[in-house]
DNA sequence: GTAATCGGTACCGATTTGGTACTGTTTTAC
DNA sequence: GTAAAACAGTACCAAATCGGTACCGATTAC
């Protein structure tokens, strides 16, 4: 599948959320709430951005949270990078000696092609883009759901979305 | 880190072993023994290729495995999605309703931008590529093959989007 | 008919992941 | 200057996943 963690999802969900209302700030129960994410899972997860750099953090009463940068210059390898460490496919592509099979491995040194590759698809997407409605040519599979409930409001419904 | 699973970083170890030896066909022992790696978990994942169709399978005594197609006609995409399934980087990509976000979350259509991008960068490194030394100047940052070599083959070039 | 090889499935231990809790530290408000 | 609100750090646990193994049946060469 090319997981990447719920963890990052819900980062990226984060940001994007902050990307579309740069106008306040947000605090952690603010935002669990409007994105319906658990409270102690987005707080988490603002601790860890903060720390590298996509977001300001401000401590105290009235503190919070804010994006670092502007959502045209925050890429998703960048954002992507911050929650899970280096973009690599797999283990051998980061430092040297580091598999056994080094010498051995026919295809060691092609893998730096295929994490590349993804690396630079991922580069060419900002988080502005993706806090943007829709580039509509994109959503191929169908645009199904367009009116949904109307209980968009607060009170962090989280459902976790096992199922 | 984005990971593909080991088994799938074996499979395509595998994969190009046998693209670079097409001439003599493979048996799972032999295969294991000289791309260094256990053989169960070998015979395992060429069983998987075999059912997914990107390898011919031999039974009987002088059985074994072969390429299914020639190497310049299977590529990363096909390979990872045979041992992973599709490839979506979340789980709200594929089928519709699975995700209890969905009727909320600001960028869930987006995230089809992000795993098409991806898939579109492994629809462009085929096997065959991988199967060779090295081209050398792909190794380095510059973007991946500027001319040269067997180009214009007619799969996607790496980021697509935009940037 | 026998041996070699693939095919399928079930199983287990270890690791990772998702999620929670607790204890600071900083800043605003009164 | 004290209290409350919010971030910061870390430790912890349960569940899911992953890597790996074992076993038995089906098929084919000789």
């Amino acid at each position: 599948m090319i997981r990447i963690t719920r963890q990052t999802d819900y980062g990226i969900v984060l940001l994007t959320h902050l990307a579309a209302h740069a106008d306040r700030p947000y605090n952690a129960p603010e935002l669990a709430s409007e994105a319906h994410l658990p409270v102690p899972m987005v707080a988490k997860i603002l601790k860890l951005l903060a720390r590298e750099g996509l977001l300001d953090s401000h401590r105290g009463v009235k503190g919070g949270y804010s994006l670092a940068r502007l959502p045209e210059d925050i890429s998703m390898a960048e954002i992507i990078t911050a929650l899970e460490g280096p973009i690599a496919l797999t283990e051998c592509v980061g430092e040297s000696g580091l598999c056994a099979h080094e010498p051995v491995c026919p295809s060691r040194s092609n893998w730096h092609v295929i994490s590349h590759a993804v690396r630079r698809a991922l580069e060419g997407i900002t988080l502005a883009e993706m806090s943007q409605p829709l580039p509509a040519q994109l959503v191929t599979l169908g645009g199904r759901r367009a009116a949904a409930t109307t209980d968009a409001n607060g009170t962090a419904q989280a459902a976790p979305l096992n199922a």
